[in-house]
DNA sequence: CCAATTTCAGGTGTACTGAAATAA
DNA sequence: CTTATTTCAGTATACCTGAAATTG
């Protein structure tokens, strides 16, 4: 299958270096990740996208709805949605905040941790092996271009 | 507005530098292009994704449904729908493959040229702003990164 | 009154599974 | 007959705009 090379693959410009724009080579990544991300969390009855979610809870619990929707750039509907299908599911409770009763504060339930526990190390092993051609020195310099470039586009919201 | 550090912008392991996972560092960035890329291109009609699909066609005029759908490691029927939607708006046409008749081939219109000649400028600068810190041996090195994790997930389907 | 947070209503786009049609 | 490609039908999720309700 696939005679002639993939627009995914072609080696055409592997010299040059510069051929397709860097927006895409990142998307490109993301997809990959989500495709097999999603095999790994699927037989809990979650998307790759709630499944980082729930990371995000894991590290920063008590979040509000209008915080992560800030740090997702999305809007606090896409927000909301996405939190109301994981509360169905019974992995987040949400709750106001009695400091300011407008904020709902969103943490995990012992059956979030479970889900992440769960997968943890299949997650774990997702990452090395998408770093395995890198060196330490290499993955270190990785995810700082990366902060980088998330920060640069953070700042200046046009 | 948001007092405490939020959950994208949390310095606290700024000196370790391995605080969050790779992958999720990954996603932050998609997002911020995205969100980003969805204002340039919202004026056209159409989403930061359709955009991108557009930019693929491009570089590889008269991708088959198939072909777009694996290189986006999606379903043929996710490949389809955009093709779909793309092809509402004139963007795109739709042909059998003459060869072999089960293929639909792809290729933009001059309608799907305009937008990207249109938008080009922008997305460009967007790009440029996105790696404003970087030099230009840590561009490169990035983009060779970027695209070695994508290699490292893409040859193994497990 | 103004600003921030959330919710409601309605709509489009993205993406999946399963099954069927067509062609090589 | 088997396989690849596409399509059909149905569903869930993601994400947006605009407007309203609540609280500070």
């Amino acid at each position: 299958m696939a005679a002639k090379a993939s627009a995914g693959e072609t080696d055409t410009d592997a010299g040059r270096g510069s051929g397709r724009s860097l927006l895409y080579v990142i998307k490109q990544l993301e997809l990959a990740v989500r495709a097999q991300l999603d095999e790994i969390v699927r037989s809990a009855g979650v998307t790759a996208l709630q499944y980082t979610a729930l990371t995000v809870l894991d590290h920063h619990d008590g979040l509000s709805l209008a915080q992560l929707a800030r740090d997702s750039f999305v809007t606090p509907q896409a927000a909301a949605d996405l939190v109301a299908n994981l509360e169905r599911r019974d992995l987040v409770r949400r709750d106001r905040n009695p400091v300011d009763r407008r904020e709902v504060v969103v943490s995990l339930t012992a059956q979030g941790r479970q889900v992440l526990a769960d997968r943890a190390g299949a997650v774990q092993e997702l990452e090395r092996q998408m770093i395995e051609s890198l060196d330490e020195g290499e993955a270190r310099l990785f995810r700082s271009l990366l902060d980088r470039c998330r920060t640069s586009l953070a700042k200046d919201e046009s």
